[in-house]
Order: structure tokens, then C-alpha cells, then sequence
DNA sequence: AAGGCGGGGGT
DNA sequence: ACCCCAGCCTT
């Protein structure tokens, strides 16, 4: 048997109940596929299911703010995807009658979709014979034939995408493109692959020369800095607190957080009013205390976040201030949405 | 071609 | 610690 048959015998035998594979809408299936990018199926599938809830239609999508687009991904990290989401929403109500593209260039022409995610689109709501190329398919054939090409280089890229393309099967490439995707998270797991029950290991490469530990290969370790991050959590007389939203190019776009003094250093209680007393950043106050001795750590996969928060009682009402009740109501990185359900006030 | 972008789970 | 996850975008 093929290659192409034995993953969809397996796949039709092995493959989960999931929220979107009982349909092939192409704004459910738009949603889950951003909603699961770089990220676990497990971790998509409550906010997949909260998306649709909210949000029926791509018109209910593109009409809401996006404030509460950002607020229900909170927790999903990337957050550039939710911003997409909205844009592409808008473009496909406006520019095209709320009806999605139903062609690969089309549809790779929205705002978050690449080539993955327009192959995945396209052959799952329509039947188009594209190959989708994720992290699982790239682990797959990498073992079952043996390449030992880097993936995340050009040439890698270009070659498992047009070896893809070479052993796919054209006529069921909806079941083919999520049974290798399945197969690949489900039985070549990266870690410890069940390859003693596996229906292809008398043909797979890198079993039979002993390299299933060591493909796919990856180059790049990406090395991560260190930040250190001061919150001010102010609060006056009427428990009101202060936010700000976070622009420019960083992380968290868009999200809100309490006013933060990003500093080099951790910084000594002295030293850190100091500073605050010449940017005039501190109104006046009945106390000021540290929150937590030790820093939180924060890790993302680039950065550590050494975080202290600071309450600042202050002596006047604060203008715009905010409700300790409305802050929930704002979309925040999760270092702040931990911080608020530890707090008391 | 390389780097930035989250958070969670496994080892 | 490090790796990986139904990747994409910018520089």
C-alpha cells in the first residue's frame, strides 16, 4: 500500500472527535486554523468553541470591536492573529459579500493566512489538491523518508513542501491533509513515537537506520533576554486603578496593562522611587509598597519577564480611573490577569 | 534569511 | 533548561 493510503487508513481508524471536523464551512474552518496555529489542539479547542459562541457568523465577527476579539483570545498568546482575525473579517464582509475566497492565491491574499493555512483551507471547505506542510508533516517526512534537510531553511522549506505535493492523494486531500496532520501529532509524536505498533515502519527511513531521534532537523536556538518590569498598580480613594493599552511593535499589542517603568536592572526600593520622583510618574500618595519581594517571572519563548508590581495608594481620585470590578473587562497579557485574581484588594 | 511574536505542556 | 505546538509577518 501507498504511502498516502496507509495515513488514510490510519487517520480513518485513529483520528479524534473534534469541534471542526464536522464541518467544512469555510469561516469555521478559517477560525480554527488561526485559533491553532503554533498552538495545541487541546489548548484551541475551548476558545474555538467560545469564538463561535460569540461570534456565529463572519458578520458577527467583523462588526464587533476589537476590544472584546482581543478579550476572548486572551490567554492564546500571538496576539497578532486576533488582530488579523478582525481585518480579515472586515475584508471578507466588505470586499467580498461575506462570502470567503474559494481558490489557494485567494485565499492566502488574508491578513494571517500564509501557506499552510490557505493549503489547509482550500482542500479541507474545498477540495483543492494542496499539500499542508506543519510542524507534524514536516516530522513525518523527515522520518518516513529519511531527509535530512533543515526545515526551517529555504531549502528545506522549498523541498519538503514539493515532497509533500510529490506523495500526497489528490482525490481524498481532505482526509489526507488532517490524517497526516493527525498521524503525525498522534502516533510520530516528537518525543517518543510509538514506532514498535506504527502501520509504516517496515518503509520508514529513519527507523530502519536508527535516526527517528534525531529527525526532523531544526536549526536556530533562539536565545531569550531578560526584561525587567515595574507595574504601578495605583489605587485611590474609590479603589480606582489606572490602565494603559500597549502600542508600538512589541509584544502584547494592543493589550492593556497597568502603567509600567521598564527598567535595566532590578531596582532597589529607594532607587526606584527616585526615578519615578524625576519622570513625575508618581502623583501624591498615602503608601507605597512592594507588592513581591521576589520578582515573578514571566516566560515567553524570546523574553523573561522579571516583574515586580507596586501599589501606590493614592492621596487624590484618580483621573480616569477604573473600577477594580472593570478592569476584568479588558484584555490583558496573562501576567496581569494573574496578578489581578491573586490581588486582593 | 533572520528575528519577533505567547502561553502551556512534556521531558 | 530545552523542545514543541494544524505559522505568519516584518525587516
Amino acid at each position: 500500500m501507498s504511502f498516502s493510503q496507509e495515513i488514510l487508513q490510519w487517520y480513518h481508524k485513529n483520528k479524534r472527535e473534534l469541534p471542526w471536523r464536522n464541518t467544512i464551512e469555510p469561516y469555521n474552518i478559517w477560525l480554527s486554523e488561526i485559533i491553532l496555529q503554533q498552538t495545541r489542539v487541546v489548548q484551541g479547542i475551548p476558545y474555538y468553541l467560545k469564538f463561535l459562541d460569540a461570534f456565529p457568523t463572519v458578520r458577527h465577527l467583523a462588526k464587533a470591536p476589537e476590544e472584546k476579539i482581543l478579550k476572548l483570545w486572551q490567554g492564546l498568546g500571538y496576539y497578532s492573529r486576533a488582530r488579523n482575525l478582525h481585518a480579515t473579517a472586515k475584508m471578507v464582509v466588505n470586499e467580498h459579500n461575506g462570502t470567503f475566497p474559494n481558490t489557494y492565491v485567494g485565499l492566502k491574499s488574508l491578513k494571517g493566512v500564509g501557506d499552510y493555512t490557505a493549503s489547509a483551507i482550500a482542500s479541507i471547505c474545498f477540495n483543492i489538491p494542496e499539500p499542508v506542510v506543519d510542524g507534524n508533516v514536516y516530522r513525518v517526512l523527515a522520518r518516513y523518508f529519511g531527509v535530512g534537510i533543515p526545515i526551517n531553511s529555504s531549502e528545506g522549506i522549498k523541498h519538503f513542501k514539493e515532497l509533500a505535493r510529490k506523495v500526497m492523494n489528490e482525490e481524498q486531500i481532505r482526509d489526507y491533509n488532517q490524517g497526516i496532520m493527525e498521524f503525525g501529532a498522534i502516533q510520530c509524536a516528537p518525543k517518543k513515537p510509538y514506532c514498535m505498533l506504527c502501520p509504516l515502519q517496515e518503509s520508514c527511513v529513519a527507523l530502519k537506520d536508527n535516526k527517528v531521534d534525531v529527525l526532523p532537523i531544526k536549526l536556530n536556538k533562539t536565545k531569550t533576554r531578560r526584561r525587567y518590569f515595574n507595574y504601578l498598580v495605583f489605587l485611590d480613594g474609590q479603589k480606582n486603578t489606572l490602565l494603559e493599552q500597549r502600542k508600538g511593535k512589541g509584544i502584547w499589542q494592543n493589550l492593556y496593562q497597568f502603567p509600567l517603568l521598564e527598567s535595566e536592572k532590578e531596582l532597589q526600593v529607594e532607587e526606584f522611587e527616585q526615578i519615578l520622583m524625576e519622570e513625575n510618574r508618581l502623583p501624591r500618595y498615602r503608601s507605597f509598597s512592594m507588592y513581591n519581594e521576589t520578582p515573578i517571572v514571566h516566560k515567553l519563548s524570546h523574553q523573561h519577564l522579571y516583574t515586580r508590581f507596586w501599589i501606590v495608594e493614592t492621596k487624590k481620585l484618580l483621573p480616569d480611573g477604573i473600577s477594580w470590578e472593570q478592569i476584568m473587562e479588558f484584555p490583558v497579557p496573562v501576567l496581569i490577569a494573574d496578578f489581578i485574581q491573586t490581588f486582593k484588594i
